[in-house]
DNA sequence: GTCCGTGCAAAAGCTTTGCAGCCTT
DNA sequence: AAGGCTGCAAAGCTTTTGCACGGAC
């Protein structure tokens, strides 16, 4: 999960620039987005080095990734809505038997025009069995 | 992301086991993970078999996928503590301008042993130029 | 001069897919 | 019989990594 050790960190265009962009958009780009856009102002950007600058700026708490969690799909069979626990010391999810607030979706439905179907609700923190290891 | 028309579903004893399975635990599994539970008793089974099982399981609405969303990861320059609409049509993301419910926190530390950090809350929906699309 | 960042290419890791044969209906 | 399901293998896609060279400090 954390990246080498690093004694400090340098200057480099690519990565200003990727800061920049990402600065500069509301559209919460993918790797390849950002490449394809760099690509015409570094003509021999590869995309490792996007990759390894989106995580150099996350590890300086510049960047946020979205979605972030484990590396592969899981699958549940409660078909019902639920919210769950995530452990972030050992990965593991929970069934978090807590009510649904439906009026989340009322209240988010008068602050935008988007048509609002569900949402979802994860809390993040540590699991009592990690907590007791540590 | 819809799956090729299919007039009928068919029984195999390697679906419904794999229902069975995710229906007799609480770990939200992986694929791999159900790939080895049932390779003891399918010597022959293949992790393609498994891929293919959940996903009709998901159009038979039997089993949920976790972290549904992109493939690839998303970044974002805002570091801020922000929720996100995410449009069911398009795939875009947008930076909600709602306030953030921290009561949720302490109202879910209520309920359990977990050490609660943060929660995410998504809403998921269609976006104002999908909806007029269609 | 040190050692971080880059480009390139290869590898890794999860998921999907083409195909021929088997099994369910 | 028709066509969904399987195993196998190959391919696909996103992300990571080894290496040698160039650049920041």
């Amino acid at each position: 999960m954390l990246n080498k050790e690093k004694t400090q960190f340098r200057q480099s265009k690519q990565r200003n620039r990727i800061l920049e962009l990402l600065r500069s958009t509301d559209s919460h780009p993918t790797a390849d987005w950002i490449y394809a856009q760099l690509k015409k102002e570094f003509p021999k950007l590869s995309l490792g080095t996007v990759y390894r600058n989106l995580s150099t700026l996350i590890d300086q708490g510049l960047v946020n990734k979205i979605h972030f969690g484990s590396t592969f799909d899981r699958f549940e069979a409660n078909t019902k809505p639920h919210y769950h626990l995530i452990c972030e010391s050992c990965g593991k999810i929970f069934d978090f038997n807590m009510k649904i607030y439906e009026n989340l979706n009322e209240q988010a439905k008068q602050l935008t025009t988007f048509t609002i179907n569900y949402h979802k609700l994860d809390f993040y923190g540590i699991c009592q069995e990690c907590s007791q290891s540590e």
